[in-house]
DNA sequence: TAGGCCATCTGGTCCT
DNA sequence: AGGACCAGATGGCCTA
């Protein structure tokens, strides 16, 4: 990542003239405007041949300049450059588009969608880095969490748009599951008063807080938002489901990687002897949405593996998951599946 | 107007 | 050599 002086110094002038503002950039890549910055690159030759290896025009008292030879840049090769600039531009905004398609879809099998509100890049991998670790903890434990617990598990760490956002979705009250603050308290130790679960969720968004930075990206764990709970093994980012979902269960954060994955969880699943009964309900926890279209059908995805259980499901007649009103119905149905009879 | 979010350009690095 | 990936820089758009 170390660039030398003088391509710094390129730099620095390149990337003002070079850049062409969003929207105005073409497929030509940078237009008139690079033409400029190649301009005076440009001037440094002598003539117009195309000669690449010509001596350096140095002064006789410089001292010779070390390492490879600079070679000039001659018509030809400022041609060259910028062809694969353009090639290159063109395959950056290729693979962003990709990236950015990639996280559309997450978008809609996360439990938050609306395409009138969308959410941001950094709350959707939250949100959605949230939702699987709560179902698989689901998977793992065999139980159903109560609705508070889900809920709070699935914001943790989000911003209080995308809270109100995610409770507007599940047709919540923010406010009944994100404590109140009150001005005696640090803002990282919840109100006295209120019901607290080990490994409280105490973080309060900015909307709530006067003085906290905002909002909290990619401060996943400092001390301010959550309070150090004595004895818990990854810190502040207690999980939720502590005490209430599972008592010994693992820390929320610091896996990388959910705490099992889908075939790690319906191989431990059945060997952990869960009633039949508890065995579909919770089942039904891990169901993923296909990818039908508007008018297809919706396939529902299990774990796979050898039980028939966790086949693929066909759900006919459903609409596509593109419209809003059929992710809330799918949602619904998840959420009824998993807090029913909880 | 400040801050958040985003798209794009760009050069560096790594890999094939 | 060329492509993929990455991070920094920049400027536009939107909202509180």
């Amino acid at each position: 990542m170390t660039r030398s002086v003088e391509q710094a110094s390129v730099d620095s002038e390149g990337q003002q003239e070079l850049h062409s503002p969003a929207g105005e950039e073409s497929e030509m890549g940078g237009g008139e405007e690079e033409e400029d910055h190649l301009h005076h690159l440009e001037d440094e030759e002598d003539d117009d041949d195309d000669d690449e290896e010509e001596e350096d025009e140095d002064g006789e008292n410089k001292p010779k300049r070390r390492g490879p030879k600079k070679k000039k840049m001659t018509k030809a090769r400022i041609q060259r450059f910028k062809v694969r600039r353009m090639k290159a531009n063109a395959r950056e905004r290729n693979r962003m588009h990709g990236l950015n398609d990639a996280l559309e879809s997450l978008r809609k099998v996360v439990p938050c969608y609306s395409k009138t509100q969308k959410l941001s890049k950094i709350e959707t991998l939250r949100l959605a880095k949230n939702y699987i670790w709560a179902l698989s903890e689901i998977l793992r434990s065999g139980k159903a969490p109560d609705l508070m617990s889900f809920v709070q598990a699935l914001c943790k760490g989000l911003s209080q748009p995308t809270t109100n956002l995610v409770a507007g979705c599940l047709q919540l009250n923010p406010r009944t599951f994100l404590p109140e603050q009150t001005p005696d308290l640090p803002a990282h130790l919840p109100p006295a008063g209120t019901v607290t679960y080990p490994g409280h969720f105490s973080y309060q968004s900015p909307g709530l807080t006067a003085g906290l930075p905002s909002p909290p990206y990619g401060t996943m764990e400092p001390s301010h938002i959550f309070h150090q709970v004595k004895g818990q093994p990854y810190g502040p980012l207690e999980p939720f489901f502590d005490g209430v979902l599972v008592s010994d269960g693992p820390a929320f954060d610091p896996p990388l990687s959910p705490p099992l994955s889908i075939n790690g969880n319906f191989s431990s699943f059945k060997q952990e002897s869960v009633a039949p009964a508890d065995y579909d309900k919770s089942f039904s926890f891990s169901v993923h949405y296909g990818g039908g279209g508007p008018g297809g059908h919706a396939a529902i995805y299990g774990g796979g593996g050898s039980n028939p259980r966790c086949g693929e499901l066909q759900v006919d007649g459903l609409m596509g998951f593109d419209g809003h009103s059929h992710h809330e119905r799918m949602m619904n149905a998840q959420l009824n599946a998993i807090f029913h009879d909880s």
